[in-house]
DNA sequence: TAAAAAATTTAGATTTACCTAAATTTATTT
DNA sequence: AAATAAATTTAGGTAAATCTAAATTTTTTA
């Protein structure tokens, strides 16, 4: 089966947002895709026919298995893409998403498969996130958020959270980057931020949110 | 200004076809895209709207001078792609064409900049076919028939006409490939058929219809 | 628990890219 | 130059993916 661009795109929203809601609701999906709630329950019921999905009306939607096995195909055209496209055509890692969002949808499998091997495989895109086999069998990272863990221990940024621009922007200017070695050398109580120390540059300061949003391994 | 991808398509197979005939047909067109003739009526009417082409009804239509931009950028797109894919993904130059009508709608114009950098800029795609630059320009090779050429010359193969699975499986079988050396050593007259030498291997006899459809370089 | 608010769906359109069948125009034959 | 054939366009639809506005259902609040 092949379905399109704008089919593809709903079947991995809603992958990504199942994760952290039982049910997706109709609002958070119009959200995600930048379209009207209206348009998405004229969608739902398309993708409810074709068996990708659970959907009744008013109580939101989850996957079936079919429908998972989909967007992690998708997720990982989407991953190979990215680290293709920073680690052959030296792309910086925060311009490579709105590529990817057309990349992933071309349809051959083999391609994807051939260009997983040229890469060498990798386990993790740009942004840390891991990459799903050709079975569609994605590795779980032990990935755990900067604000959780305990003080002086050395850690390395895997991942981070919230994918903005304007998270990217921070980052930049902070000069955090997946790869950066680190660790906190103290939490301060009155608003929780932290002072973390990289490797060859002076501590500084960051807010407990953005300490959220980044992740570290746990072990290694 | 951004086309769709059946736009996309028009446009290139209006550069082709416009190669060989003075004013591309309906039918020719209809043809070409696997469409019928009432479907390229209706998108006619709207890439004239957009100035890409002159068109004016039953007369046939030609590209203006922003319609052969665009089609050169879409071939540049597609040519890339598929040295590529034959590059560095080991496909069969017969099989990467499918893949690449797909890939050549993708719309970064510095992720093509990027690929053609990271290929050493080719000059030439899998088939032979020249290759247009970032602004572009076409180069122009002086390619001429094998049914065309003197006796005992020593020729490389450097590209193929009609492009068809059916001529793919002629070449297989008698084992001619892009960058094959060559040599006519006799012209039939009963038939207009070749006897060919290749280096390395016995003589043998080619219809005049496969030579006009491979192209030799006449000097380099 | 009855209003009010929020979320969701339905109704009715629009745009794009197609299609078939019928009408029209152009080209080819007698 | 008619008549016939071929090419092309027009008329009238369809399916996918959107939208706005109105109706309905669920949730929250008073
Ligand atoms: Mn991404
Ligand atoms: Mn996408
Ligand atoms: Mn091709
Ligand atoms: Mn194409």
């Amino acid at each position: 089966m092949k379905y399109s661009s704008s089919k593809e795109n709903y079947i991995k929203a809603i992958f990504h947002l199942q994760r952290s809601s039982e049910n997706v609701s109709t609002n958070a999906l119009a959200n995600a895709l930048q379209t009207k709630p209206a348009s998405v329950t004229d969608m739902l019921k398309k993708l409810k026919e074709q068996k990708i999905l659970q959907y009744e009306r008013y109580k939101g939607v989850r996957l079936t298995a079919e429908g998972k096995k989909i967007a992690l195909l998708i997720i990982r055209k989407h991953r190979l893409w990215e680290y293709f496209l920073v680690e052959k055509l030296q792309f910086g890692w925060e311009e490579v998403h709105e590529i990817a969002e057309e990349l992933e949808h071309i349809s051959s499998k083999k391609l994807i498969d051939r260009l997983d091997d040229f890469l060498g495989n990798p386990r993790k895109d740009p942004h840390g996130d891991p990459i799903p086999d050709a079975n569609g069998k994605m590795p779980v990272l032990q990935q755990i958020s900067l604000d959780a863990i305990e003080l002086n221990k050395p850690m390395e940024i895997t991942g981070i959270g919230n994918q903005t621009p304007e998270l990217m922007e921070l980052l930049q200017r902070t000069n955090i980057k997946i790869g950066s070695k680190l660790e906190v050398k103290k939490k301060f109580s009155f608003d929780n931020s932290l002072e973390i120390k990289m490797r060859n540059a002076a501590p500084f300061i960051i807010s407990q949110f953005l300490a959220k949003n980044l992740l570290v391994n746990d072990e290694e």
